[in-house]
DNA sequence: CTATAAATCAGAATAATTCTTATTTAAGAA
DNA sequence: TTCTTAAATAAGAATTATTCTGATTTATAG
């Protein structure tokens, strides 16, 4: 727990970010989840023992993570912006009915080959998404 | 012109919705672009010259025209609703310098192979989302 | 031509996010 | 350790995108 704390606190640093405690509240809180939350969510997971950060300062984070490429959204859902600390490539699938959220491996589709591209079209990076339903959906 | 203004009449009254002027005009207009344009887009462009739509309507026309299946959304960027007449299967490329928004064949990924998914979820839909950068950016 | 369910409009309401400004604080330097 | 200061935070206002409301208009089936 203490080592995890302080792997945090490196990597908040060796991206060159002040180690804030909402700040490393958000990291903290964005890696240890796998459901892909809101800002909202944050916030409310944040502060639901002690207020603990602000809604200003959460919204800032998340910026302040995804610039720095610690953090990346995802977009799935109209008007919702969703948060993911794994920043390694990785799909993701949507369930229609429910709405859950999952990662698919990268390695799920390696055969798709950005060179087919038409010339002119440099791909930097790409993502499978995925819609359709999961097994506790009827 | 008339000819394809009668296509577009058949069309909505096939999916049984009234045809009204400025549901017609929303989905005109989105049939003659190939730009993704938000909604925001669609309403000055119908009436930068006479005004013939509120917001209001061509947000319900949107929804409307969404939910038979005749436009699709889509969701590339943080905040921003985009739409799309071209209801075919295909992918999307988005260029990080400009942020133009460009059509990717179908045929392009063909080998996306969706049986790889971890057995439990159903795919009923997928799409690859490809960032990079076009020929009119340094 | 009429009846009516559905669509439109203008503006109010809501929701998500960003901005503003005063205050506090992390972290490097003394 | 203390000082300094640029950066971060908080609270609430402002902005933006979208949805809702309620009165009015209209497309279309009969």
């Amino acid at each position: 727990m203490d080592k995890q704390a302080n792997t945090i606190v490196k990597t908040l640093k060796a991206k060159k970010l002040r180690v804030t405690p909402q700040r490393f509240a958000v990291y903290a809180n964005l890696l240890e989840r796998t459901d892909h939350p809101t800002a909202e969510q944050i916030l409310s997971d944040l502060n639901q023992n002690a207020p603990t950060s602000s809604q200003a300062t959460v919204y800032s984070a998340l910026q302040a993570l995804r610039q720095v490429g610690l953090v990346r959204e995802v977009l799935l859902e109209e008007g919702i912006s969703r948060y993911d600390a794994n920043v390694a490539p990785h799909h993701h699938f949507r369930c229609r009915c429910c709405g859950v959220i999952e990662d698919i491996p990268w390695e799920t589709f390696k055969s798709v080959d950005v060179k087919g591209l038409r010339s002119g079209l440099k791909a930097e990076r790409y993502e499978v998404i995925v819609e359709g339903r999961c097994d506790r959906c009827p």
